[in-house]
RNA sequence: AGAGAGGUGUCCGAGUGGUUGAAGGAGCACGCCUGGAAAGCGUGUGUACGGGUAACCGUACCGAGGGUUCGAAUCCCUUCCUCUCUACCA
């Protein structure tokens, strides 16, 4: 959520931003807010004097009777009642004035950062940086849906006869290439500095709220009706959450912390030919990465983080690009975004496996995450990437390194396999 | 799930409806003391919003939300959570 004070000093600076992301009735949305805020803080003003004299007239009374001045105590009451009911007015307006505020500004995106390319949609994000050879693959190469039966290793009819579409079976091979993949990915956040937690994979609306699912993206989680909880789309929530309603001292931060969970997402309205096989699912395995750190260190932090996943890919051996998103194709919450994209041969198709932003202090303020500077307490910045996701990074394995003999596991984690052929 | 106990500041822990934003500790910061340190002594030490250039002032906050009252941490209702015992169970 973007801070009152800075959209009241900065108004003009944030429809420029808002625009940018292509946000509709952005003047009038910012307007509105100033109108509300400033009704807010006339209205707050005042009852802040009426309470103050409510408060003086209650303590004149107590004082009377201490003193044993009944009667002058019983004639004071009549007028303080009044003064108290008068305060219940602007009581309730200061409330709705709160309400409405804080309705308007759960609605605002974050700000791009001046950086962000201009543009409306994934067409217009700008590839900055390539890294590997596409393979050429033989004759009769087969897209991993195929070879996924092939060698038996995920099966999606037995996911469907258990749960439903998007909830695969891992088996024999692929389940133990699951799990090396994310021992290998943890290991490797570990060696970064990271600290690994394992957070629930239901959070209360609280969380879901203070990271920016809720209300933006309800409907896309899958919510456990009975006790209110939602099945995180990310660990990004719960491992964020950790660090809510907390003020860090400065000499702790930067907070690295990386874990891996199941993510679920409902994917409503999504499907078609793009979404076959691994590329889309309802449950997937991620590891995440996050980072709390101070607003004069959060863009070095994100370079960094793309550097960790790029390491990632390149030990992998995967051919991959990295795009800066344009304003309009990133998140609600972020201010900056670089996607990582991994190709997949035998689809030709880049597939996105990572997702690295930086989303200032939109998140904190929500969090109420902040630090002290010279006495003063100030928001932090959250950041977050995904290193990796799974399911993208194994539909490129299987098609990049498919051979006559088998599909060949990269160097970096047949140590977490125990095997270098799936055949 | 049933019975009981409880939720107060960074932590521990008081709190009879009226200078209680909150005793007393501990911790932390600064100062004095010391060759240096410890101990000791002194001072300070919550958050949010509003007003003010600022010093500072005001208001709210004792799990959350309502209510009673001139006045609520304290009384009443609702709700969430934690702990103990019992039951059940990976």
């Amino acid at each position: 959520m973007l801070q009152i004070n800075y959209i009241r000093e900065n108004k003009a600076a944030v429809i420029e931003g808002l625009t940018k992301k292509y946000f509709a009735d952005a003047e009038q949305i910012v307007n509105e807010i100033i109108e509300t805020d400033q009704i807010r803080r006339d209205t707050q003003h005042n009852l802040d004097l009426m309470l103050a004299d409510a408060n003086s007239k209650a303590k004149a009374i107590g004082d009377l009777m201490k003193a044993g001045k009944k009667e002058e105590a019983e004639k004071e009451k009549a007028a303080a009642t009044e003064l108290r009911s008068k305060t219940k007015e602007l009581q309730d307006l200061h409330t709705i004035k709160e309400e409405e505020l804080n309705a308007l500004l759960v609605k605002l995106p974050n700000l791009p950062h001046h950086s962000v390319p201009a543009g409306r949609t994934a067409e217009e994000n700008i590839n900055i940086y390539s890294h590997g050879e596409v393979p050429t693959l033989h004759a009769d190469a087969q897209p991993h849906w195929e070879l996924i039966k092939k060698y038996d290793i995920i099966d999606f009819e037995l996911g469907n006869k258990i749960t439903g579409a998007g909830f695969p079976v891992y088996k024999g091979k692929g389940a133990r290439l699951q799990r090396a993949l994310i021992n290998f990915f943890l290991d490797e956040a570990g060696k970064s500095g990271y600290t690994e937690v394992q957070p629930p994979i239901m959070v209360n609306e609280a969380s879901a709220y203070a990271t920016g699912q809720l209300p933006d993206k309800d409907g896309q989680m899958y919510y456990a009706n009975e006790d209110k909880f939602y099945l995180i789309p990310t660990a990004e929530v719960p491992i964020t959450n950790i660090y809510r309603d907390m003020i860090i001292r400065e000499e702790d931060l930067p907070i690295k912390n990386t874990g891996y969970t199941p993510c679920f997402r409902r994917e409503a309205g999504s499907w078609g030919a793009d979404v076959r096989g691994l590329n889309r699912l309802h449950q997937f395995d991620k590891v995440e990465l996050v980072q709390i750190a101070t607003p004069e260190t959060s863009y070095a932090i994100l370079e960094e983080m793309k550097k960790h996943v790029q390491g990632l890919l390149e030990k992998l051996e995967l051919p991959y690009r990295i795009l800066h998103l344009c304003a309009g194709d990133m998140s609600f919450t972020s201010a900056l975004t670089f996607d990582f994209e991994v190709y997949s041969a035998a689809q030709k198709r880049w597939l996105e496996v990572s997702s690295v932003s930086n989303f200032e202090a939109y998140q904190a303020n929500r969090l109420k995450l902040r630090y002290k500077v010279d006495g003063k307490t100030q928001l932090l910045h959250t950041l977050n990437g995904s290193a990796l996701a799974l399911p993208r990074i194994v539909a490129s394995i299987l098609e990049n390194n498919q051979t006559p003999e088998g599909i060949r596991i990269p160097k970096a984690l047949q140590a977490y396999t125990g095997f270098d052929l799936i055949k």
